[in-house]
DNA sequence: GAGTTTGAAACT
DNA sequence: CAGTTTCAAACTC
């Protein structure tokens, strides 16, 4: 870390031998960070100078290093750049602060932060530390991350809260940089948004735009943070399609170029603070998104920023109230406009974003992009599409590695693309935004963006509403009030809606308790047929064949709730969902059960889960993730035979987790790739799913890198087994709530490292909530307790209402018996409840949220209950 | 691009 | 809870 921050300084002189500095660093940064080298570095002196404390960056690092075992975490390099990049950002800003003047300030606008050295400043000793730890960490790899400097504050709070990464960063952020602006800016947000409403009504006043155009443009905003913080956007559009060419490319040149952005983004991040000021926060921004993003371009796993970038859309409103109170992260782009950035949003994109293996071929356009960055849902569908076509393409490790790259490369060109639309909805849409008014709801990307003329947005009517998230440029709706300006309102509406339908912004879309796998289509590999809508359809004309019906607009088949007439659904006939559902996973597990050897049921069961998992990972067109999902496989198998009573999501976890070991041991860049690769093939599944798959990287990558985690949930226990299930199945059913449940992070209950690493994760999630809700709900339990230290997990979301299906189930499937696999068509609206499975019946803690496994509503059942009562 | 169809959401 | 209206997307021309 400190290295590279170094190097990128001295170089910074210009944002190109940034780029190759970054490069260098790589090459360099691991010597230096071992030896004392570092802190000889000019950077190193020049910290020391700042920071009262002494560079002990060894010390730091050391410590750091001892807690989290960083390099273990890291060896996924998404991950560690996530990691990284929380550290950094924070550092960043606050470090930068001193150092950046200096050399920083060239073509980035790193020189404009001077508030960050006021941020930074209590904290200047940590970055060294925190750079020390990250080198350590990084070293192997590029480390473009390393050119940061880890956020001092963050690194404390890393040590301190692991748990709370989210907090840590939002915290810091905040605090530190918003800490003086913050106050302001929120009141100011408020203000705004009170003026917003007041003026609500007005369309596109012209001067609407310049006001609102910052804070709408969010999303776009986001996406471009990384861009607007160069303050180089044209430049940086040019360098996003680079990107996109490079995707082709060798990924180190990637890598390179990415890190060289990134470090610049990184830089600016450290003026933004300033700029914030004069620009309004949006309460969706993230201190942590921007980080992660920023972290993740550079770390090469640039693809993950671009994702989340991508996903930008996913506001929670709930979030994002809380946000604008005093999450809001402020970047500032070279202009004045600010840039937002929503680690949940990122998040998300990530997801989806990976599971276009083929972006290049099926990237968006970046125009398209532009256009929808708003549903989630719509892009994930696409990317589902892309993801199997990509995973029956390749199962290559490189493949996947150039596969993933390129997706990022295609969420560059879209945030590139996004950042040019910014405007308002109301406001005249940029050339980019309004494009495809027309019927088209979903941009290529799958981006929604909705055409609102009356509800003004605050009405399920509205896609982008009903997904929680705000409405972006790509929109042309009117009178559209479903805008950060707007938070207020929009939470409010909300909560009324949420009055009357607690499950209003739950995920339409569940998977059934049982097996994930059993009913995968083989059209949708990735997809899991099981998946069904939460309500069900009511159609009678459509025969639910078109996209009038809500089922087969989400790729799943109809249920016994579809009150359908007719129904034809390719994905599924509620007539056979009804009859075929009970028995199918048992079928499928006999079929199974034949390759695999004598199982007793559970076995059986857990073979099929497994199986189907490994199913999904061999599709999946991956990196060596999906090799190891193989070795998981097997593993589950063994573990299957060997007794475990978890059934198929042990089976799932152990597969993650085999993976992730096998990663993290093999190849820590594989191992990031590994999650993204298994979230792609998640993210294949119609809606949720794809969030399960990011949450299931997560947890895969989490568990690995914490000793304790590895000890408690990754293989050796059968409650870690359980955990893992849980893990497992959390990411797939749990996450999935995205709109509602504004969950924030708290702690992950990793060990610092991991921790960081997933909070980064997860806040870049779009669905912060949802990746809140896994970790809270699933990990919690082992999480909780065995990262314990740091185990402060907290369920904000305000909306909470995830009806993540089955998680809970699963859980309790997992952990206990077969019941949920029997069952089989038990969905669980809430996804996360907790993590039964690790602890007997620890309760997550709150999350009472969700449902427990069956019960749309918040039933009390937490996952402990639903694995004793399956059990 | 305009108009129609459809079904969810909202309302009564 | 059922029926009706409103709404916006999907679809057709």
């Amino acid at each position: 870390m400190m290295d590279s921050p170094e190097p990128s300084k001295n170089n910074n002189g210009s944002s190109s031998s940034a780029s190759t500095l970054n490069n260098n660093n790589n090459n360099d940064d691991a010597p230096s960070s071992e030896s004392p080298q570092v802190q000889e570095s000019p950077f190193l002196r020049f910290v020391k100078t700042l920071s009262p404390i002494p560079t002990k960056a060894s010390h730091m690092t050391q410590g750091c290093v001892g807690l989290s075992s960083p390099p273990l975490v890291f060896k996924s390099p998404r991950i560690s750049h996530r990691e990284t990049q929380l550290t950094k950002r924070p550092q960043g800003t606050q470090s930068f602060g001193g150092v950046i003047p200096q050399s920083v300030n060239e073509g980035n606008r790193l020189g404009e932060a001077p508030g960050d050295s006021r941020t930074s400043n209590s904290h200047q000793s940590l970055p060294e530390r925190f750079i020390n730890d990250t080198q350590q960490v990084f070293d192997f790899k590029n480390d473009e991350n390393t050119q940061y400097y880890s956020s001092p504050s963050c690194i404390d709070k890393y040590l301190v809260d692991p748990g709370d990464i989210d907090q840590m960063y939002s915290a810091d952020q905040d605090v530190q940089q918003q800490s003086t602006d913050a106050a302001e800016t929120s009141l100011s947000d408020q203000t705004h948004s009170k003026n917003n409403i007041l003026n609500f009504d007005r369309k596109d006043g012209p001067g609407d735009k310049v006001e609102e155009s910052l804070p709408l443009s969010e999303d776009f905003n986001k996406v471009h943070l990384e861009k607007a913080a160069y303050g180089e956007e044209p430049e940086k559009m040019e360098g996003e399609k680079n990107d996109v060419e490079w995707s082709s490319q060798e990924p180190a040149k990637l890598e390179s170029i990415l890190a060289a952005d990134g470090f610049d983004k990184r830089y600016s991040h450290g003026p933004l603070p300033q700029d914030v000021k004069g620009c309004e926060d949006y309460n969706e921004m993230v201190p942590t998104s921007h980080v992660t993003a920023e972290n993740i371009l550079q770390d090469g796993s640039e693809a993950t920023l671009k994702h989340h970038g991508i996903r930008r859309r996913c506001l929670q409103f709930g979030e994002a109230a809380s946000n604008a109170l005093g999450r809001n992260v402020k970047l500032n782009a070279a202009s004045n406009t600010m840039i937002t950035v929503k680690p949940s949003e990122l998040v998300t994109s990530l997801c989806p974003r990976r599971g276009s293996g083929n972006f290049p071929s099926t990237s968006p356009k970046p125009s398209d992009s532009s256009q929808g960055m708003k549903s989630t849902s719509s892009i994930r569908l696409q990317r589902m599409e892309n993801v199997k076509r990509s995973i029956l393409s390749s199962n290559v490790d490189g493949r996947s590695l150039v596969d993933t790259r390129t997706e990022s490369h295609e969420i560059d060109d879209t945030v590139a693309t996004d950042t040019g639309n910014s405007e308002d909805l109301n406001q005249p849409p940029s050339p980019c935004k309004k494009k495809k008014k027309t019927s088209v709801t979903a941009d290529d990307n799958g981006c929604k963006r909705c055409n609102c003329k009356k509800s003004k947005c605050l009405k399920l009517y509205c896609d982008c509403f009903a997904a929680g998230t705000y409405c972006t440029d790509p929109c042309a709706c009117q009178g559209c009030l479903n805008r950060p300006e707007y938070v207020e309102t929009v939470v409010e509406t909300k909560q009324q809606i949420e009055s009357r339908n607690p499950i209003a912004f739950a995920p339409k879309i569940v998977q059934p308790t049982t097996d994930i796998s059993s009913h995968m289509d083989d059209e949708n590999l990735t997809t899991p047929s099981s998946a069904r809508h939460k309500r069900g359809c009511n159609c009678k004309r459509s025969m639910c064949l078109k996209k009038y019906c809500e089922c087969y607009q989400a790729n799943v088949g109809c249920s016994s709730g579809c009150r359908c007439e007719g129904c034809k659904n390719v994905h599924g006939k509620k007539e056979d969902y009804v009859a075929f559902g009970h028995t199918s996973s048992k079928e499928r597990v006999s079929s199974i059960v034949e390759e695999g050897s004598d199982c007793t049921f559970h076995n059986k069961l857990e073979m099929v889960a497994s199986k189907t998992v490994y199913d999904l990972h061999c599709l999946s067109p991956i990196t060596p993730s999906l090799q190891c999902s193989d070795q998981g496989k097997e593993d589950a198998k063994s573990r299957v035979i060997s007794g475990n009573y978890l059934p198929s999501p042990e089976s799932d976890v152990n597969m993650l987790a085999s993976c992730t070991n096998y990663t993290k041991s093999s190849e820590n860049l594989h191992g990031s790739e590994a999650l993204l690769d298994t979230n792609e093939m998640l993210g294949n599944t119609p809606y949720d799913s794809q969030i399960e798959c990011s949450d299931a990287a997560l947890l895969q990558l989490t568990p690995l890198p914490n000793p304790e985690q590895s000890g408690t949930s990754s293989f050796s226990s059968v409650p870690n087994e359980c955990a893992k299930i849980t893990h497992s199945r959390l990411s797939h059913g749990c996450i999935r709530q995205l709109p509602g449940g504004s969950l924030r992070w708290r702690s992950s209950p990793l060990t610092p490292s991991t921790r960081v690493g997933e909070a980064q994760y997860l806040q870049c999630s779009e669905s912060d909530s949802k990746l809140f809700d896994i970790l809270e709900n699933e990990t919690p339990d082992i999480l909780k307790e065995a990262s314990t230290p740091m185990t402060s997990v907290k369920v904000n979301s305000p909306t909470q209402k995830r009806v993540s299906p089955p998680q809970s189930c699963h859980i309790g499937i997992g952990s206990s018996s077969s019941g949920g696999l029997r069952s089989g068509r038990k969905f669980i609206l809430k996804a996360v409840p907790t993590f039964p499975s690790l602890s007997p019946c620890i309760n997550s803690k709150s999350n009472g949220d969700e449902d427990s496994c069956n019960s749309p509503s918040k039933s009390p059942l937490k996952a402990n209950e639903c694995p004793q009562r399956e059990s």
